[in-house]
DNA sequence: TCAAAAGTGTTATCCTTACACCCATGT
DNA sequence: ACATGGGTGTAAGGATAACACTTTTGA
């Protein structure tokens, strides 16, 4: 970096020297289908959108609105910046070209009717098993990561390393009875990545080392990026309306209770959530009932719109208790 | 933004097509002296240290290390990216080129030997005089920007467009019995700007329209992101131990509670400060003791370092009440 | 009649905020 | 003595989580 006055200088002179950057965007494109929420992917790759940017878009998220309406066919309710990279190189022809990779978030509903090619919806817990908790901890978690992630702190020469890694695994996947926090997911892949115990990770276990946990994998650091996505949006939800942009147009509570819950990967405790979301005036009746799963008809509410003024800043609540 | 399959070859077409990107790293470095937050800032043009990423740097973090550290002569404690904006164009020889400016957050101490001719430090406030809170509401907020929000919002022609903007402002400024919310320094901002208030938004006032509001301008758009910086690290503070990289390497609580009120803007309710930050174990004390401003003699305390280990994630808390 | 889901009422607990008060030192 | 800052005890209030129980439908 320098200082503003040798700035001008130094970018004319940029192509002689043959230093240049060019920019991609990633996008974590989420959906919740039959409570289960799902990432949008590009062919059979396990790879998330991605392309470069391009000059013509007035800015990174309209490039990004664009490309994805375009594809999907639906409108992307809520975008937000997620994180940029530069720590990877692409080698060009004749240059080293830098590559910032500016990640992003969106929301948007799955369209049933199509079937696309070039892309595809894939449950997000395929890629981390560890992280669906509405069924009690997950037996991956119990009998496959713990012991592993146990053995990698252990394994740790000094005392104050081994001292480290104990307390940060058992702090990220809630060991010695602390509670687990769904909101730490980037620093449980990151935990599983630092110990080899995923394939991106693909240090020593091909030559001798132990063979990676279950979870599907991804083309360079998409996984990461995934994993920075749901954390975001697990933090976002409490607090700000962004569920809705997940839903029809009209639903039940329950049906909105399933998707913080798909979302969360944990269960929330039923009279409360309902409370909560009927307090705060998020929603309001359509008047309808809907009675399609046995049990008593459901009432059918509408996302009230103008909390979105109201509350781009205020706030939501919503209780994520045991169930 | 196109598939991955098309991506390789748009690329390597780059030069062709005079089509390229620049990356800026652009920095918001903070630190607290005397009870002020102070930014740094290059020479006397009001701008924030910035310069383009270069190649040789392994990451963004480590580009913008180095370069801080190398200015300041003193570490960096803490980095943290901000945004990435890519909406403004800059014209070069012969091409049309896209600046991607990348946003960063640091925290040091301000070195008071060091007069350096290319930078300086500035106290916040001065490009944000609204924002402090510590001496009561300030006079400039009541008497000078109340009323022509209000104005702004009354001059909008359709009634719902009123409503929507007197909502926005009352809730971003604390009107109509509303709490300040300290954390809305971006929100804030953005309205004034909006309502032409700010004089980076320099539509109409020199051409007949409202003189800008008080407040010291910064070039391009950085004043903007230094409200981000100033934001982010007010909503940082109440979960994460990072006030501790502003302070010096002992300290009585209650320096430690001025530059916690220095920050948020507003008083911190004293025993509930010292109580929160003694029970969570944040800080040990040295045996020494301070007897300088009058009053009976402080307990110096040094921060744990040990629980940056243990809180990395698991978080810190703050009472930011009345005082 | 039972299962399944929709709802209501109330209590226990904890955290935040505030109030009231005493202690130690320099001038 | 009094001003200034250090420091402790405790209670009021609100938010959250949990428990217990009633209602309405379809099979």
């Amino acid at each position: 970096m320098q200082d503003k006055t040798t700035l001008a200088k130094k970018q004319s002179g940029r192509s002689d020297r043959s230093q240049a950057v060019s920019a991609d965007l990633i996008a974590v494109i989420i959906a919740v289908t039959n409570g289960e929420p799902r990432v949008l992917t590009i062919g059979q790759t396990n790879a998330l959108p991605s392309g470069p940017f391009e000059l013509d878009h007035r800015s990174l998220q309209s490039g990004l609105r664009a490309w994805v309406e375009r594809h999907t066919s639906h409108p992307l309710g809520y975008v937000e910046q997620l994180y940029t990279f530069a720590d990877r190189d692409r080698i060009d022809d004749e240059h080293v070209q830098r590559v910032i990779s500016i990640s992003y978030l969106g929301l948007t509903r799955e369209e049933q009717t199509e079937r696309s090619p070039t892309h595809g919806w894939r449950g997000w817990y395929d890629y981390f098993p560890w992280e669906d908790h509405r069924a009690g901890v997950p037996s991956i978690l119990l009998d496959i990561l713990t012991p592993r992630l146990q053995a990698w702190a252990d394994e740790a020469d000094e005392p104050d390393m081994r001292h480290d890694r104990r307390q940060r695994v058992a702090i990220a996947f809630g060991f010695d009875d602390r509670d687990w926090n769904e909101e730490l997911v980037l620093q449980r892949y990151e935990l599983l990545y630092e110990a080899a115990l995923v394939a991106e990770a693909k240090r020593n276990w091909h030559t001798g080392g132990v063979p990676p946990v279950p979870g599907r994998l991804m083309i360079a650091d998409h996984r990461r990026i995934l994993a920075t996505g749901i954390a975001r949006l697990r933090t976002k939800i409490k607090y700000r309306p962004v569920v809705f942009e997940l839903m029809p147009p009209t639903f039940t509570l329950l049906q909105l209770q399933r998707t913080v819950e798909a979302l969360a990967g944990r269960l929330v405790h039923k009279p409360n959530f309902r409370r909560l979301i009927e307090e705060q005036n998020l929603v309001e009746e359509t008047g309808e009932t809907m009675s399609d799963t046995g049990g008593r008809p459901a009432k059918r509410f509408r996302f009230r719109q103008t909390v979105l003024a109201e509350r781009t800043v205020a706030g939501t609540k919503l209780p994520l208790s045991r169930g």
